[in-house]
DNA sequence: CAAAAATATGTAGCTCAGCTACAATTTGGA
DNA sequence: TCCAAATTGTAGCTGAGCTACATATTTTTG
């Protein structure tokens, strides 16, 4: 997949060194370019007041083929949640807007952070997590729900697995690990100084170390083995939150990998909770 | 903003109703989407040996003006890789394998739930929130992460907000519960027994309920303000993973709409927070 | 300051893409 | 088997996008 530039971005960047009548055009466009994806040559040279050269030429100018390529790319730029000018959310969005805008963040993050997964450290991953003796799940503040989800996944092999959310106890947790347990740790900036301190112990007591963040930060040195989540540096509104979405799906995918290599018996079993878990609710209703 | 509609996922909805030489086309532009946002009618109409009346008219039948606009359309469903198909988990899979199908079971989700929200049910439930004495967020089993999610999140506003992840004190919490709080709940399929007294518990001791749920369900019809998650019912391995994912999603949605009703000064207890939990962690690095 | 050079912009016209009207073909039912 | 309806293809028209070149504007330099 190759490295998109969001085009409205490099048509600001460019600017500088168009020409006067090309300007006029990167103007209008920047300005109002939703349009201008279903104009024609003619119709925007006659908007802009230039000839149907210019526009051309313009198109050039910024990296684009041909107008056929230039709308092409300009509709890409617009998809919701690509923004030029990173679309935070602003005081006057309705509910309409502010969902969009989360849901898109989330789908854009979901979808460079698979394009930046190191897969192999996804298998050794899951080659420790399946042989575990014992896995010990850490979380604190924000991730903790993250956490959470992990222990309920891996509830569902017959591994014993546990969650800390509690700084101080976490730290004891740890000092019990044992060689062949795995200590599972999740943090978005990898810096939190107790969740390192908590690492350290781990690693200390024999413990393999399998963190879920950032890549290069302190709690990715101490691990073992890292599963990289590196979601945009924007610094949006949402960034915690889509980040947390993406070690969610991260979770899941772990979660399959080890499913698939214990093999059938874990399918089997997985069904039988299922079963079980249709007792507590309502069947499905008949349509009414 | 129009509620876009990945053009792939139409295609596939629509394609039992085109006629034979366009489902012909239909099937080559799944599988191979991204090549045909370059050619011209003529050179796909070879690619399918269809004739080029017939690319136009799949292309209308798909709901497209016309082949221009087909072109824009899928270029912009195909921006950041948000696939739209559904390809199970196979017993063969590498983790580049189902991570991918992870990721892509989960951005699909987002868009599809997204495509079907209810905002004016958010608004609502934005409303009811914002103005609540107290929030009480009941969830269960595998939900249990998306509520812990929700209460972090809303502890940030000076509104009391509890979570409730055992059923049995569910019930006791839902009879304290008085006129002006509110009931959040969240449920995949909105059946479960226990969710549902105390959903009617709650409701008869004058809370209002809002919940997170499916569609015509009988939680559904208990709450006062529904907001729909409505996941495709393909009982994929994955559709619980991905439906949690997009409770998380409007998690977050409905926690920033709070914020922006809450105005300035709740932005700036968010930055407050953020800075306390500063001190935690190591400071980012210079490079090295 | 003027004239030439270089640059910027517009005009005219060509080619081919996209579309429409209609003809040929296939399909389904009596 | 034949007719009607639906499906698919053919031929040709319109206009969109592009190129070559002419004109206008600016810059440079003697």
């Amino acid at each position: 997949m190759t490295a998109r530039v969001n085009l409205l971005r490099r048509i600001d960047e460019v600017r500088p060194q168009l020409r006067k009548s090309e300007k006029k055009v990167a103007d209008l466009i920047l300005a109002a370019p939703s349009p201008v994806i279903h104009m024609s040559i003619a119709s925007l040279s006659a908007e802009v007041d230039v000839s149907e050269p210019t526009i051309l030429r313009f198109c050039r100018a910024i990296g684009c083929d041909g107008f056929p390529d230039f709308k092409l790319k300009l509709a890409q730029s617009l998809v919701s949640g690509t923004p030029y000018v990173h679309a935070d959310i602003e005081a006057g969005d309705d509910m309409l807007g502010i969902t969009s805008k989360v849901f898109n963040a989330a789908i854009n993050t979901l979808g460079s952070v698979r394009e930046r997964i190191n897969f192999a450290a996804m298998e050794e991953a899951v080659v420790l997590l399946n042989s575990a003796n014992r896995i010990d799940v850490f979380a604190l503040g924000l991730t903790s729900a993250v956490g959470l989800d992990a222990q309920q996944k891996f509830l569902r092999f017959d591994i014993p697995v546990v969650l800390h959310m509690d700084s101080s106890l976490q730290t004891m947790a740890a000092a019990t690990l044992k060689s062949g347990d795995v200590a599972l740790m999740f943090s978005y900036h990898g810096q939190q100084k107790e969740l390192l301190r908590t690492a350290e112990v781990a690693k200390a007591s024999g413990a393999r170390i399998v963190c879920v963040t950032r890549t290069g930060s302190r709690l990715a040195r101490i691990a073992h083995v890292v599963v990289n989540i590196d979601t945009e540096e924007d610094t949006f509104i949402y960034a915690p939150m889509t980040t947390r979405i993406a070690h969610m799906a991260i979770v899941d995918a772990l979660a399959t990998g080890v499913a698939l290599q214990r093999g059938p018996a874990a399918v089997e079993r997985f069904k039988k909770i299922k079963a079980t878990l249709r007792h507590e609710q309502w069947p499905e209703e008949a349509a009414d």
